[in-house]
This record gives structure tokens, sequence and C-alpha cells, in this order.
DNA sequence: ATAAATATGGAGGGCGCCTCCGCTTATCAA
DNA sequence: TTGATAAGCGGAGGCGCCCTCCATATTTAT
């Protein structure tokens, strides 16, 4: 689809355009972290001293800014999936790593509804973090299930969007508590043989 | 509180007030059926023929309208707990009240942002709907747990939280069968012992 | 029939979304 | 260095939604 034979112009990328779209995300950040991710953008230019339109050119949607804001943690989460299934038995990775899960979604107020777009699948922007969560996930269910120690049989992710879902409902530090019993008695009910 | 020794002049209430109510509740029931329950106020407005300010004075939060409309499933859902705790034993009880309860949200499209709210408990006008449910889900919950068929170490309305936000990211049917199964674990989970 | 209470509707001010396009600025080639 | 030109900037403008306010209309009670 896309031709990259295409004539190779290639013209240096504008600085002060990588400095804008540095400057926005940044911004966008900790504004997020006061309000929520559906803070105003025009609040988010406005602080950030550019222009609404510049705003809108680089991310064309407010997904696309949020997306790219909570990349970083996508990435952190996957890779603690990874550490800890070197460092830990399968189960107890696994349920590490339900947890942290958790900790990030509760304690970056605003990363839930990155989840939620995430893991509910329907923006195309989400597609890379989400096949980062996706493989984590997968990765630490498998091993566990390869031993034989649990069995599974539903999607992985529908327990991520249960975990997930439950802080965007009771946002806050009380949900963290919940879903660390509710991760303990998944754990269990996973274990049960039939 | 209510100073209800006042002067009861009893005017009956206004005929064309009552028959606005209603039309507007039957309006905003289908719309928010459409489009969620974030639907435009205005356009529930419009649609029903009534200017947006006779909708502010009957219900002058979008909470107000959304609870009143929503009230009557959370009144079924409620008498759906009492009456299968009549006829079923504890942990089936509960087990098919957790999947009418999830089937509700779902099939209702819009009701789960009522539950978001019921059950994140910040508004006043969700107190009584929430008085339903939580009464609902305690009645099954306890009556399970005095006959030492499971143990349950949580709020059981933190369960509900995560049912219900599952659905409000995995918005479809999709989500009533992710459900199912986790209400499966999950009473599996209760059921283990330590 | 008339007064008093009650309800109506929509204009208006505010805000956020997003698009569009004339102007500015950085890069590159000569 | 100096244009030429692609790339980027910014904010005005159109739209929709939120919510308030109050002059007007309708209903009830006398």
């Amino acid at each position: 689809m896309a031709k990259k034979s295409e004539e190779p112009t290639v013209r240096k990328p504008r600085a002060d355009a990588e400095r804008n779209r540095l400057l926005l995300m940044e911004t966008a950040k900790t504004v997020f972290a006061d309000k929520g991710s559906s803070a105003s953008l025009e609040e988010i230019a406005r602080i950030a001293g550019v222009g609404i339109g510049t705003l809108y050119r680089h991310f064309p949607t407010r997904d696309a800014l949020v997306s790219a804001v909570y990349r970083n943690e996508t990435t952190q989460l996957a890779a603690a999936a990874k550490s800890l299934a070197e460092t830990h038995p399968p189960v107890e990775a696994l349920r590490l790593w339900l947890v942290q899960f958790v900790d990030y979604v509760v304690t970056k107020h605003g990363m839930s509804e990155v989840l939620d777009s995430l893991v509910g699948g329907t923006s195309e922007l989400y597609a890379d973090s989400a096949d980062l969560i996706i493989g984590a996930v997968n990765l630490l269910v498998d091993r566990a299930v390869a031993t034989g120690e649990i069995r599974l049989a539903m999607d992985p992710l529908d327990i991520l969007r249960a975990l997930a879902g439950g802080a965007s409902i009771s946002c806050g530090p009380a949900w963290r508590n919940a879903a660390r019993q509710l991760i303990d008695i998944l754990i269990a009910g996973m274990r049960a043989s039939r």
C-alpha cells in the first residue's frame, strides 16, 4: 500500500516541529494526570503555548495524543512481564504482574481511558500499545498454563478488561486493594480443577 | 429536616408537567439505548418536542435523568435477587444473579454508566438505586457464606464494579460471554479453601 | 372569571471540538 | 549568502453542547 519506492526526497525533519511535539506531550502528561484524559485539548495547547492548530497537526485525534503520552507506561508494563517471567515461578509472576497492571492504571489516573480504548481495541492508534499488553499477558498466562498449575478457558485480555474497568468506575486508591483481592480470587479460581 | 408540617396547601400537581416528565423519560430511554447515556440532552429535548428548559426543570442534572430512566431496571434486578434466593441453592443463586446483572448492563447499553455512578457512589441521586443493588448482592453473598460454601474477604460490590467496568470497556455482547467465564472463575475462587 | 401558582421554551453566554488557510520559518541547493 | 520551497504555525470561525434566566403561557383553585 505504502509506496516506499517514491522519490526519496529526504529532507531533515524540522527541529521546531519536533520540539513542539515533545512540549505538547509533556504538557499533556501533566494535564491528563490532573484532570483525566478527557481534559480540554485547547487548554493543553494554551498551557503549552502553541496554537490549537499545532496540536491537531501533531496529534490528529485525542486518542493519538493520549496514546503517545502513555506509550512509555505501556512499554514498561510489557518489560515488567518479561522480567517477572524470568525471576518468578509462573503463577506468582502472573499474579505480580496483574497487581502491577492495576497499580499503573490506578496511579496514572487517566491511563484507564487509554486502556479502555487500548483493550477495547476500537482505535488503530493503540494497535502497537495493545500488542505489547496482549503479548505480556499472554506470555505469563501461557507459561502458567504450560506447567499445568492453572487452566483458563477465556481470553486473558478479558481479565484485564475487568481489572481496568473496575478502576475506571471506582477511580482511586480504593480499587487498588479491591483489585488485589480480586486477583487472588481469580488465581484461586484458575487453580481449582474441575 | 423536611418540614412536612408546613401549610399543607395541597395543590394538585399540574397535569402537563407530569406528562412532560414521562415523555422525557421515555424519549431519553430510547436515545440512551442508542447512543449511551452521554447522549446530548438537547437532542433528547428536541426529539421529545419540548424546550431544553423544560428538560432541565424536570431533571436538573444529567444524572437525575439517567437515574430516573434506569430505576425500573434496578428495581427488577433487586427483585430477581430475592426470587432467586428463594428458588435456588445459595451459590447457584448468586451465580445466576451475577449473570443476570451482566446481562442487564450489556443489553441496556447505557446502563453501565448508571452503574458506574451508582456503584462509584459519587452522586446522591443514585442513593436509593445503589441501596437496592447493594442489598441484593449482600443478600445473596451472605446466604452463600452462611452455609460455609464460599468465603469472601472483600466487598461484594467490588465484584460488581469489575463486571460492570468490563462492560463499559468492551461494550457489546462479547462481554456477555467473557463475564460468564469470569463469574465461573470467581465462584470457583471463592469456593477454594485456603 | 380571575388571581395565583406553576410550567414552558428558547435566547444567550460560555466552552470545547475540529477545519481551513494565509502567514512564518527552517532547510536545502546554488 | 541567498533565494526557493516545503514544512509548520496559529487562530478565526462554524458547529454543537451545556446550563441559566425570565417573559410568556397554562393550569388550578376560588
